[in-house]
RNA sequence: GGUCGCGUGGCCGAGUGGCUUAGGCAACGGUCUGCAAAACCGUGUACAGCGGUUCGAAUCCGCUCGCGACCUCCA
């Protein structure tokens, strides 16, 4: 390999040639989700950002730590000051417990990430779990003078931390900005500043998720978790973390000031961001109402889906735009990914069809280089891909015998492939993955075969006949050279 | 209002000073085929506008227009 891997840091906004604190360790923390709803397409990207990231890392050697939290417990519903807990007002609605609503959202979270292909973290820590954690932190940072405590809660204090500090750096924001533009809403707060943000939160009595501490019965603050759980399994200073765009301010760039408040120290080296996926140009989000969760992706029933797309679809769509970059979904993109990951799959198959020749007349070192300089280069996979789809054209070229290689190259080619397109970027093959469906493919070429009988005999209105009824059951029939393909509509 | 980002050919989407006609989809032409489809091969169209810097800009700078994100729960 010629180059080596560099990652954009949005702390120096800059791309950095990736290097970890303790080689060949790598830790990476990821922000999950609030396991209160559905997960969206929006929950998706940074789990395919990153997951393509953990692959890639392990394939260069690296030990890697992967930690993803679940969020069950300690996001507010409206503001800080008057919000109950997301998760204990949903529970209401349900008439349930509200483990339970965190159970049957975080199986269905597993589920959609398994249908994805992602690889599961090696630590998924639930926040509900580290109470006594971020007590813990929240307590250090009162001590340390970087917090005060009001009727029971304990917020943080920016304006003191930002005096040694610069909060506001990851965001790229000042806090004199900040306060310019933040109104006093009638003075009802208990914070000193409307910035400041609650590390511990009293409890309201109605509010059902409550847990003991030395300042009140309630709950801990939002962005406290990932500070806790993040350094708890990775250490006070650790390598990764990444999340959405939107978590960049507030949430990571209080993450920073926890850190430092309570450590002295940055806990964090590079900080990465996927971009957000849009709808018509628009965010998806829940107050405009407009997200497509992956179940609705995956079977088309929503109102904005054409058709259902499958799981690697969605992975591809993602795949072929850069992380860094927003992503705009619509049918016409995602159905231009489906032939397109058709294509490459495609292109697969041949590859494990191809004879040998005695010469090797293709470049396959520029193939192989170009797509490690792509992935080195701040995970470059629509670039990646492109060089993928020009090997697929030198594949073909070679299956019709314009092009020649020899047993060892097509031996390299075929692990290459391998690596890129199954073990790093993730895709798979999604054929046949039930009893029933192989029942059903089984029956399908049984039929088929008789057509291709009939073909043989120049029966042709026997062969047409087969192949209009399943055409109009929704079955597509394409034949091949010596034989034949078919696929559901 | 403050901060940040974006505007690439019919669509999606890379590319940040001169040689990538990126790539995918669509379109068109061809090969193949009993026919059709599929598959494969080939081809075209571009850098929001205006001005500037430069020998040279999609790429740097300025302005204008348009769009979006964050500042509030959100991946």
């Amino acid at each position: 390999m010629k180059t080596e891997l560099t990652i954009y840091n949005t702390l120096t906004r800059k791309k950095e040639k990736f290097e970890p604190i303790n080689p060949p360790f790598a830790g990476m923390y990821v922000c999950g989700p609030t396991v209160y709803g559905d997960a969206h397409l929006g929950h998706a990207r940074p789990a395919v950002t990153f997951d393509l990231l953990f692959r890639y890392l392990k394939y260069l050697g690296y030990k890697v730590r992967y930690v993803r939290n679940i969020t069950d417990v300690g996001h507010l519903v409206n503001d800080a000051d008057e919000g109950e807990d997301k998760i204990a007002k949903k529970a209401k609605l349900d008439q349930v417990e509200p483990m339970e609503i965190v159970q049957k959202y975080t199986n269905s979270y597993h589920r959609n990430m398994r249908q994805l292909n992602t690889l599961p973290p090696s630590i998924e820590p639930h926040a509900s779990g580290h109470i006594i954690e971020q007590a813990a932190m929240a307590k250090k940072i009162l001590e340390n003078g970087f917090a005060y405590e009001v009727n029971g809660s304990v917020y943080f204090d920016v304006e003191k931390y930002n005096k040694k500090n610069n909060y506001g750096k990851l965001s790229g924001r000042k806090l004199e900005d900040l306060m310019a533009n933040t109104r006093e809403l009638a003075g009802q707060s208990e914070k000193k500043n409307p910035f400041d943000f609650a590390l511990w939160k009293k409890a309201e009595p109605e509010h059902i998720m409550r847990w003991t501490s030395e300042w009140s019965d309630g709950f801990p603050g939002w962005h406290l978790e990932c500070s806790v759980m993040s350094t708890k399994y990775l250490g006070e200073k650790f390598d990764i973390h990444g999340g959405g765009l939107d978590l960049q301010f507030p949430h990571h760039e209080c993450e920073i000031a926890q850190s430092k408040a309570a450590t002295g120290e940055d806990a964090v080296k590079y900080w990465m961001h996927n971009n957000l996926i849009t709808i018509e140009g628009q965010k998806m989000s829940k107050s405009l109402g407009n997200f497509i969760t992956l179940d609705e992706m995956f079977s088309g029933k929503n109102d904005l889906l054409e058709q259902a797309y499958s799981p690697m679809v969605v992975r591809f769509f993602m795949l072929q735009a850069h992380y860094r970059s927003t992503l705009d979904f619509s049918n016409k993109a995602l159905q231009a990914s489906e032939k397109g990951l058709q294509r490459l799959l495609k292109g697969i198959e041949t590859l494990n069809k191809i004879k040998p020749s005695a010469e090797t007349s293709v470049d396959l070192n520029s193939l192989k280089e170009k797509s490690f300089n792509a992935l080195n280069d701040d995970l470059n996979t629509p670039i990646l891909i492109a060089h993928l789809f020009d090997g697929i054209k030198l594949i073909n070229q070679i299956n019709s015998g314009d092009e020649t290689i020899n047993t060892d190259d097509l031996k390299e080619l075929k692990s290459f492939y391998k690596l890129m397109v199954f073990d790093i970027l993730g895709l798979k093959e999604e054929k046949g993955e039930s009893e029933t469906d192989t029942k059903f493919e089984e029956t399908v070429n049984l039929l088929l075969n008789i057509r291709l009988e009939a073909k043989k005999n120049k029966d042709f209105a026997t062969s047409d006949k087969i192949r209009d009824e399943l055409n109009k059951i929704g079955i597509v029939v394409k034949d091949k050279k010596d034989g034949f393909e078919w696929e559901l509509k």
